[in-house]
DNA sequence: CGAAGTTACGGATGCCGTAATGATG
DNA sequence: CATCATTACGGCATCCGTAACTTCG
């Protein structure tokens, strides 16, 4: 048995049973991965793989059995690895799965001190939508996840509070929404509105809010993205629902800013990472960084817990700071 | 880096440090080791082992690590081989770790059941003193170890209740102390003892009910071994304590056997198994065999616990019976 | 001087890539 | 006929063993 068999099974489970794409995820030829794999089961003397014919269409129960651990022990490989360059401190890299809103708006300010201080770690920010975050965290792609969504309910992955934040109406300067002295769900309906899609930067919150009152609003636009909706709202298709994080006072000085907070409450954000694989020396520097109240120690704490009650009941000494923006010029290097 | 280097890593860790000794126990030469360990480290970039001169004299804190992380991973691929073998029925076997009395007086006639059930099984006891049995099962040696003391406190070894057993004093036919109604400590200590080793068979509950009465005992004679302290007190040298499940009423003729169970109570005999190993399907067969309440369902029930709390929970609902001989001359068989 | 580890070299094995061949829809 | 898996073959790397060398007690 070689660790390479186990990496091209892993790979073939990871592409949809497909030889070709591992092959080329790996870059080695089909016919290197078709022979290992069949050396493999050789070797083992069972099948790992469901075929018909000459095409690979699952897993049998004992490859599936196999692959879990096989991937286990990639893991505990991969983690040597990642020890070995930590120590060296040789092809330092730190990897960031997260979504747009928090790539766009919050992480430039902490990317830009991060880079700062260790300027040898090459940063890689893999963008994707929640799900997708979660994913690219569990199978260890990524060193960090960060996102407002459930990361993950998976005992293996610690997700940890870093800040929290509300959300702001905007509509064009003048707009009939402005000149109100408090703004409320009954106002806000009346006019159509522009907002995220569904699953991405808290959009639950706000379907909430509006079943809460039994109302269906009139939701023209949804993106994925703040600047989007800001076009639209600038263009008069409607008012903008964003994150607290996406105004930009100076860049948005033609939009009026309400505070939604007293009507759809605060969501949190989350910092994530995976407790079983190796964590280097920096990602706990790069959490503290973003998040102060996360120090070294808590994080320790955090990841000997298992049971979600005693880390919420650990967090729940800290109050969670709200998102604010630290210097306009900043924000919008790197 | 190859599995190879890891087991290399591995069995130099277990050998004191002793590249030859590993190489010995791995059938290879001393270079091939010697060389992939320094492969490994260049790779790594940086030392595994302690060396003085060319002297390995231990591991660095990072070798630690490694090798904690190289043991985990070579016991995934360990597994797969195992999960393969038991599957596909070829090279079935199972080790066994124990202690004499187990091996000599409790095992064979379970043994005889087994190879009866299983005549594939190949079947391999590893005979050894308490803590060379824990010790076995915590590497991952054998499949099972059974042993009255405790196996291991460790999280990763389940330890399950199998039976109980009490002491008998034996004496030569027509010793004073068989005239007794009832046998006391102060009757007892009137002669010299011939007893367990400590640290085997429940020799410190004996320690204890002569603590209690802070009596020092003449104990003039001690061994591992039953058959030992039989032969012994057949010359006349004392009286002996020994476990009920080493009396055979037929050998035992010449022998007046006294129950001892009010003078130095109950002790209940274990079998463990390691937890994150891959459990072949006939270990759970030898257990049921060797203890019928441990069923399949309650040694899986067993394995999802953690806390010590609720697997003596779990086990309370059972009556764990004493042990009984069954049938003098299936007993001496095999 | 003996025990233990490292270095040197030759042989065998094994892994990979290119290219041809065989299935499948 | 296009996609995908398997088979065939040659080149290159690597892993091992024997044996000589070095170092420490």
């Amino acid at each position: 048995m070689k660790l390479q068999q186990l990496r091209y099974l892993r790979a073939i489970a990871r592409h949809q049973f497909n030889i070709s794409k591992a092959s080329q995820s790996l870059c080695v030829s089909q016919s290197a991965i078709s022979k290992q794999i069949q050396l493999f089961e050789h070797e083992l003397g069972l099948e790992l793989f469901k075929r018909k014919g000459k095409q690979i269409i699952g897993m049998t129960t004992v490859g599936e059995t196999i692959l879990l651990k096989a991937e286990q022990a990639l893991e505990n490989v991969n983690d040597i690895q990642l020890l070995a360059e930590d120590k060296t401190h040789r092809r330092q890299s730190l990897s960031i799965a997260t979504t747009h809103t928090q790539a766009r708006y919050v992480l430039p300010n902490i990317v830009g001190r991060f880079v700062k201080q260790f300027p040898d770690v090459s940063l890689h920010i893999h963008q994707g939508n929640p799900i997708q975050v979660a994913a690219m965290l569990e199978h260890g792609d990524v060193d960090i996840a960060i996102a407002t969504e459930a990361l993950s309910d998976a005992s293996a992955i610690l997700a940890m509070p870093c800040y929290q934040w509300s959300r702001s109406v905007i509509v064009p300067n003048g707009h009939a929404l402005s000149q109100l002295n408090t703004l409320s769900i009954a106002e806000l309906i009346r006019y159509p509105i522009i907002t995220y899609v569904q699953g991405f930067t808290g959009r639950y919150k706000i379907d909430e809010a509006f079943q809460q009152y039994d109302i269906n609003p009139d939701i023209v636009l949804t993106a994925v993205d703040a600047d989007v909706i800001k076009t639209y709202v600038r263009l008069g298709l409607g008012v903008g629902i964003i994150a607290d994080m996406a105004v930009n006072p100076e860049q948005d000085k033609d939009l009026d800013v309400l505070s939604a907070k007293a009507l759809f409450g605060v969501s949190t954000s989350h910092i994530a990472i995976k407790k079983d694989k190796y964590i280097k020396s920096y990602v706990f520097q790069f959490i503290e960084l973003f998040a102060p109240h996360l120090r070294l120690s808590v994080v320790e704490q955090a990841l000997l817990l298992s049971d979600s009650h005693s880390l919420s009941k650990l967090f729940s000494q800290f109050s969670i700071p709200f998102f604010q923006r630290e210097g306009g010029e900043e924000s919008n290097k790197v």
